[in-house]
Parts: structure tokens; sequence; C-alpha cells
DNA sequence: CATGAATGAGGTTTCATTCAT
DNA sequence: AATGAATGAAACCTCATTCAT
């Protein structure tokens, strides 16, 4: 059931396109044009312009450019966190979950190219606070994948003298390499690519 | 044995500092505050003056900024292709020489991890021509790589169901994401990260 | 005795926080931050946020940021030749009279200290027209005080020879430039600064 | 005599115009617009197109607009602290060295009336540690001027219950203001003005 | 070989005000 | 009487690069 829209009371209502409010044009422009040309190399009127909006406006819903960027990996982080949840929920042996979370994560990497092109690309232009908010959000997410492999040794399934959060950066390193040489008219899909990886790190860490 | 100095006869000699050169200075200056703030965070200014000299004199050696740039790629790519020839090049089973220049490169890396940074980071920022030169040499390199790869297949030492370039690129994803966890005060040197890496790549193509 | 407060029986009563109205604490927003900031210094949010009601409001009641600072100015001018005109009424000799009128305004611009900081600081930044009403104003209260040096001459009380416009811009430059060293925390009350002033005042144009 | 130009060695020649440089140039334009508009409400564009500059060539010099104010108050304190240096060095008796002092200052604020009109309406927006800068450079002035009129309480030319600091504070108050009324196409000159409050003072201080 | 001066385009952000409810 | 959205102009400043010695 998709919750009641809240009713709006006062002020002049928010100006929409194609149901698309001001702040949700506004990042999904930042979105691709940071990946397209940089943070850096991309100016707020740029932005703006692809979003079919005035500056003024932008400056009403962000309090800056970085902010926008912010913005940007929050939604990455929250997704991405979200997916390995409910995969590592799954009922299945734990080799399979690893296994099956590593092929989801490759895919939704893939399938969100442009936020993963951004996110090694453009971190350090985030302010001290925010990266470091990036960065514990990551670690979380990194953990939970890590008790994932420990579980799988504690399970016998996976080799003991494996480095468990050696390994997560390992893995973790070829995932988000992927904007660097994987492309959409490429010979593998996203698909592909998510198992052939899986089947690489398994084969890695599995015992005997 | 150091190579004699050659003696100058003629002109004005270069400008000196410790023995280093103003090209070399600006080199090195560049590399240091590309890899702390970022290229487009560095300005020509800022490397001159941690370089010691005068914006004229940097233009004198270098057409632009974006040369500067170009120089730090040169040098890394040709250091790179020279130490992978010579571990490729050493009479070693196929499975022995692969362990070998996987973990010769995480060292590498780890030993020139500023130049590491800068490269992934910074790529977008060189002209297209620039830019397709450094692909290029890449891809030479990744291609030795593969070629390793491929040999052990045919040897029978690793698995024939792998794709040896997927391989590559996976393994070379966890290698350029390095610099963003590795750090020279935590818990593992480079010769301890190379060897994992090397061995959870190994385990991860070798044939049953 | 306070005036009853008026019933008001028809629309939506005006919003009052401590039987203040929304003009009067814009006013007394602005007053504050004007010393404080500057009028440029000062925006318009900063205004509004410091006085618990949103721009909308402002521009309800004032036509502009200026007419804000309008206000200020009216409301110090008309304070100011009330107030000289009950001490000139008095009946006391001319040289008390002057000396009367000369405390009390150095003690009134300390107890308005604020509207004194922006008096002169600003006057700049009111448009053509009202910065001439402003002047205007502003003179026929020099013109009064005048008016008593010169009836002081005329009794004998004050020196011939003192041209009477000079010496109220004189006296007058003392009292505008408290702001810009007077403290409350300071050694001196208003009372006692005014009484000093006067003297010297007086002194320096008493005959014989 | 005048002391020899240094000899320029390197660098491209600064350019000048009628014998000014362009640092002249731009404080002088510098103090000429925000006399007239405020500091506020001149551009740095405004500026630099007054000096025929570019900003490039103001930023060159100055490290912000508020270096230019910065530099308009110190200019204006050296040159009055050294004309009361003088003032205060000759061999009069007291009481007339005060009388050309206070002569003087006047005489000099109506010959700079620009600095004069920047001087007290800008203050605040200096900077925290150049208003602390300035006001220690005033408080200096001031204390030369005070222990004038000690001495003259001392020597028994002016009267004994007259607060020396007070009555400094009183008559540059006078002396601040001039900016607000005096005009150079009005009735008095400069040195009118000058003798006129020099007069006030004197009487206003001056022992039975 | 190297300097310091000067350019000029472009960047982010602020802000008074108006608009649609 | 009051709201929150949106505008658009202008502000200050940075910076890679070129120039005249």
């Amino acid at each position: 059931m998709a919750p009641a829209e809240p009713v709006r009371r006062l002020g002049r209502p928010p100006s929409t396109v194609d149901g698309r409010t001001v702040p949700e044009r506004l990042v999904s422009a930042a979105l691709r044009l940071f990946a397209e040309k940089g943070f850096e190399g991309t100016s707020v009127q740029d932005v703006v312009t692809a979003a079919g909006v005035t500056k003024g406006a932008m400056y009403h819903y962000f309090g800056s450019k970085e902010d926008l960027l912010h913005e940007i990996y929050a939604r990455v982080l929250r997704m991405q966190m979200e997916r390995l949840e409910r995969v590592a929920a799954q009922d299945l042996p734990i080799a399979e979950r690893v296994h099956a979370a590593a092929t989801d994560v490759v895919a939704t990497t893939i399938e969100n190219i442009e936020s993963a092109t951004i996110f090694f690309r453009s971190l350090h232009q985030l302010g001290e606070a925010q990266q470091r908010a990036v960065r514990r959000d990551r670690r979380r997410y990194h953990e939970l994948f890590r008790s994932m492999v420990v579980a799988g040794q504690e399970a016998g399934a996976f080799r003991a003298e494996v480095d468990p959060e050696l390994a997560v950066d390992y893995f973790f390193g070829s995932v988000h390499h992927l904007p660097m040489w994987w492309n959409p008219r490429g010979r593998l899909s996203g698909a592909e690519v998510g198992r052939s990886f899986a089947d690489l790190f398994l084969a890695g860490i599995t015992a005997g």
C-alpha cells in the first residue's frame, strides 16, 4: 500500500515536470553529468540547465553543489545496503548466499553504472564530515559481507587461512572498478559478469 | 654504481636542489599534491610553490598542467610494464609466474600508492588523445598478463572455463582499488597483501 | 495607564508574540541586526528569521528592505524631536535650557545606541528621496537647537563671535559619534557623559 | 635627496599610467568609489574599471576587496599620526600646541574628506583582526592627543575637572563627523572650520 | 633559464524580490 | 494574513595561461 501523499496546505506548490519534482530532476541531472564530466568538470549551470530550473531553485533545495553530490552518495549507499540485507537474510547454504550476494552487487553496480563511476572518483570532493559519513556507511556494508564470509569459514565451507577482511576488499575492488572497463555495448551483460566474478571469488575462498 | 654527473661546460647550469632538477621537482610535487587534493583541487601555483620555482619555470618545461599529469601517467605505466616483462620472462612454471606477477604488481602499487591514487581518479582529466594513449598502454599491459593466464589454461594449470580477459579485469580491479583502503600504518604490509591477493586469484582460476 | 487592547471582532487576528505584532517584531529585529552587522551585511532572511516570520510576511507589511531601514530612521527622528521640543519649552534661563537639551540628547542617544549606530553608518543606503526626507527632519532638529544658541547669544549668555550653525554641527558630531566608543560596560554612564559633554559645550560658547 | 629607485631586474615591468602604478591607481579609485557609493555598494568590477585594469590584476596585488579597504585605512592612519607627532613636538606653550593640533586635524580631515567618509562608515566591514589593528592605531593617536591635554592640565592651563579621555572623544567626534555636513562648495573653508572648532574646544577646557 | 605582471573567462554562491496558492 | 517556491541578476574570487623583460 502506497503511503498517502501528505496534503500540501501552504505556499506556492512545487513545480513538476512529468511528475518529477525539482530536486528529483536536479539529482538525476547531476548524476548523469558528474558521471560524464566529473564533479569539478560540471558547473552548477550545467546541472540546472539540464534539470530545466534556475540556479536559485537549486540553492533553494540544496545548500551547495557538494550537497548534490552527497545526495547521490546517500542514495546509492541506501540502495546497496538494502539489497545486501535482503540477500543476507535468504534461507540458503552460506556459500550460495555469498555467491548470490556477489552476483547481485555486480549486477546492481552495472545497473547503476553512473553512480558507481562517481562513487570512487569523487569521494575526495566531499567535505571531511560527509566523507566520514560515507566511509562509515561503506564500512557497515563491508562488515555485513565479511560476516557472511566468516560464517562460511565457521561452517567449514571456506578456507580458514583466508583473511576475511582482505577478501572483502579484494572482491569489492573488482566490483568498484567495473565502471573503468565495463560498457553496455560490450560482450558481456551485467548478469554474466556477476556470475563470473562470483565464481572467481567463491573458487578463491572455497575450502579443499 | 651511480652514473657520473655529466660535466656541464656552457650556458647557465640547470638549477638543482639536492641534485634534483626543476622538472623532477615539479613532477614529484605534482604527484604528491594531485594524490592529496586531486588534480582539479591543485592549482599550478600550489605545484610550483611546493617545487620551489615560479610559474614561468613550469611553463618552460611543461606545456600545461595537464602535461604534468600525463608525465605522471607515463612514468607509472613505463615502470609497471618493465616489471611485468621481467617477471614474465622468468623461467618458472606458469602458475608460479602468474603468482609472482600478481604479488609484484600489488607490492609495486603499494610502493607507489600516490601514483595509484591518481591513476584512476584523474584519468578523465587528460585530453582525448592522451587518454587514448594511456588506455592503449594499459591494454598492452593487460594483454601481457592475460597471455600468461591463457598459457596457464593451455598448460592445464588453470580452469578452461575461466574467461581470461574478465579474470584480468577482475584481478586488476582489486589492485587498482588498493589506494582506497590500504594505508601504511595499517595491519598489513604491501608484501603481505600481495601474497594474499595472489593466493586468492590463483585459487580462483586454478584447475580442480 | 496602558491603553486598553482594542477588541478585534472580525477577520484573522494579527499574529502576536508577547503582545508584539509582526511589524513591531520585524522592526526591532532589523534594528538589532542592522546595528550589529550593518544594513548590507544583514539579509532579509536574517531579519525574518529573527522576527520569527517568513519573507512573505515581511513583504506584506514593508515594501522593501529599505523601507524597514526608513522606519527605523523615522522612529528615532520623531522621538528626538519630541524630546527636544519638550526641553526647549521649559521655563528656564537659556543657558540652562541649552545645557539640559545637550545632556538629554546624549542620554537619549545612549539609551538608543543601536539606532544611533545605524543612523550615520547607513544613511547612504536609503534612496534619494528618503535620504532627503531624513536630512530635512534632521535639519529641522538642528535648527531648533541652533535657535536656542542664537537666543543665548542675544541674551548675552553666549559669545557673539561663535558661529551658531557651526557650533551645532560641532556638538552633534560629538553626539553622533558616541556609538563608536561608548559601551555599556565602560566607566561612564549615559548621564555622566551627558553632563560632561554639556559642560564642555557650554564652556565653549559661554561669554566672558 | 630622493632615494634611488631600486633597480628592477626580473619579470615583466609593472605597467604605469601617468607614472602611477597599478596598485596606486586601484587604491585611489577605491577611495573615491567607496566614499561615493559605500564599500558594499561598490563592486570590484567598479574599482578595476575605474583604475583601468582587470580583476586579475587587482587580485595580483590585493588579496581581497577588503584588503583594498584596509590599505585605505592604513594610509590615513599613518598620515594623521605623522602630522600629530610633528605638531606635538613643536616648541610652543601647551595651549597653543593643542590649538594647533586641533586646527590641523580638522584641516587634514577636510583635505582628505573621502578617507574620512569611509573611515567610520566602513570600519565594520573589515575583518576582526584588521578592525582591531585599526582601533589600536586609533587609540595610540588619541593617547598622544590626550597626553597633551593632560600636560595642559598639569601646567594649569586647562581645567582640572575635565576628564581628558572624554574630552578627546568629544573633540574627535566633531572631527570625524565633518564628512556628514562639510562640503567644498559650502560657506566655510577647512581652515576656517579648523580655527572655529579649535576655539570651541579650547574655550571648553581652558581654566577660569 | 627564469621572472613577476597581467589577462579574461568562468566558477559558486547570495539575495531581494515576485509568484501562485 | 501568510506561506514556501522560484527567479535572475550580480557579487567576489580563482586560475591556467601568456607576456615583456
